[in-house]
DNA sequence: TCTCCGATTAGAC
DNA sequence: CTAACGGTCTAATCGGAGA
């Protein structure tokens, strides 16, 4: 039986999540910026008209897109977050086996069922009617060529947002890879597309039917998987379940240069408490603790250094004040006076789930590890947002915070944002 | 020369 | 006024160290 895997993506997911509340901007041309007012992660389609280019960095685009008219916002992933919740647990709705792939984006398998091309279009329907965003349907055999029927959803109109790869017949397929670029294909990026198209590789065709044995040994597994995707075997299964990270990171740029370290330790201080509360929300612990600090990389005529250690804990724990003292004390080892440092960050490692305890035998085991103080954190950061407790000194100097001069209100998940009728 | 492991790279969004 | 370019995560591959 051919699979039938829905890719359902969102358009243009944070302009679309911000005009909700803004109806009057409908028609304005919308970008939204990255963390740090750093970068434009989402356009709106009138703001991709008039160019401005998807990770363009904000200062570049700055006078041209005030002067075109262009709103730009700082990112509210609580909005977005939220927004995203919704809208899984409706397409979750529609097939026993759903994979949510990103925040806008969601695998649904509508293997074995009938009338796939009403549920299409339900989905994409339902998904507006009862949360106001628009979405993409793309279905095909694979994941890879969901997602590329998903893009040709998104890319011609007179699919009104719904296309099924699999009615395709045999030149119809052929025809239409012929005119994509390989560069388009899920798994293929900048660095991909120049290498094959080196070796004569240029539409999603041309990898479709590449020598294979040719095509490992030069470009790796990775790449025969996609090529086998694209020929309808699947390769790549959906993950319905959620599993547990095996790293977690939290970095940040700062809004100005630091230059001091008890400015950058508090920094520091927060991104742990931040990280080892995910940590314990997967009932986790971390063996491994790194950290790192960073000068501008775009400032090449100042100084620039870009130290970093990873420590192995004697005892794998997550404790926000067990790994902040680690953190802090590595901190200060790593640091050198007289640089400008823009980001800092901490990566914890070697997760394993509590309940596989890697007791060792010369140390005793420390009662309790502090267990109830942190669940009691989590508990009131859950209940009255994260911060309302903190770790020691965390988030008491304001030196580094970062830039978000547009932010909208958090529309959905605060009381007092909650626009009136 | 082989194996292991940490570091780097490429990709996604 | 000036400087101003994101954050998280995974898997594959590279390359140095030690066997």
């Amino acid at each position: 039986m051919t699979r039938q895997i829905a890719l359902v993506d969102c358009n243009n997911f944070y302009v679309s999540c911000e005009r909700l509340f803004r109806p009057d901007l409908k028609t304005t041309p919308i970008v939204v910026l990255s963390n740090n007012d750093g970068c434009v992660v989402s356009r709106s389609n009138e703001a991709k008209v008039l160019g401005i280019r998807m990770g363009q960095p904000w200062f570049e685009c700055k006078q041209q897109a005030e002067e075109q008219g262009i709103l730009a916002l700082s990112s509210n992933y609580a909005l977005y977050a939220d927004l995203s919740n919704r809208v899984m647990s409706i397409l979750a709705d529609f097939a026993p086996r759903t994979e949510v792939y990103s925040i806008d984006e969601c695998f649904v398998d509508l293997t074995g069922m009938s009338k796939v091309r009403d549920t299409n279009y339900s989905m994409r329907d339902r998904v507006l009617q009862w949360t106001g965003l628009p979405v993409c349907v793309g279905v095909g055999p694979t994941k890879t060529l969901a997602k590329l029927a998903n893009h040709i959803a998104k890319k011609h109109p007179r699919s009104r947002g719904v296309f099924n790869y699999n009615d395709l017949t045999d030149e119809q397929q052929t025809r239409l890879l012929g005119q994509i670029n390989v560069g388009e294909v899920w798994g293929v990026g900048r660095k991909l597309t120049k290498h094959l198209a080196a070796h004569g590789i240029n539409t999603v065709q041309d990898l479709r039917m590449a020598h294979a044995p040719t095509l490992r040994a030069e470009f790796g597994v990775v790449i025969e998987k996609t090529q086998r995707e694209l020929q309808g075997v699947a390769c790549i299964e959906l993950e319905d379940h959620v599993t547990d990270k095996q790293q977690m990171i939290c970095s940040r740029s700062f809004g100005k240069h630091v230059t001091g370290l008890a400015v950058l330790q508090d920094a520091l201080s927060v991104f742990t408490a931040t990280a080892c509360e995910k940590l314990r929300a997967q009932n986790s612990h971390a063996a491994l603790v790194q950290v790192f600090m960073l000068t501008n990389r775009f400032r090449q005529d100042l100084p620039q250094y870009n130290p970093s250690m990873a420590v192995p804990l004697p005892m794998p724990s997550n404790d926000s004040l067990v790994i902040n003292r680690w953190v802090q004390h590595v901190a200060e080892l790593l640091w050198r006076d007289g640089y400008k440092y823009k980001k800092a960050g901490i990566v914890l490692g070697d997760i394993t789930p509590v309940s596989v305890v890697q007791t060792d035998w010369l140390e005793p085991t420390s009662a309790a590890n502090g267990t109830r103080l942190m669940s009691a954190i989590d508990g009131l950061n859950n209940r009255f947002g994260r911060g309302t407790i903190k770790v020691s000194a965390g988030g008491m100097c304001d030196g580094w915070a970062m830039r978000h001069e547009r932010k909208s209100p958090n529309y959905t998940t605060e009381w007092d944002a909650v626009p009136s009728v």
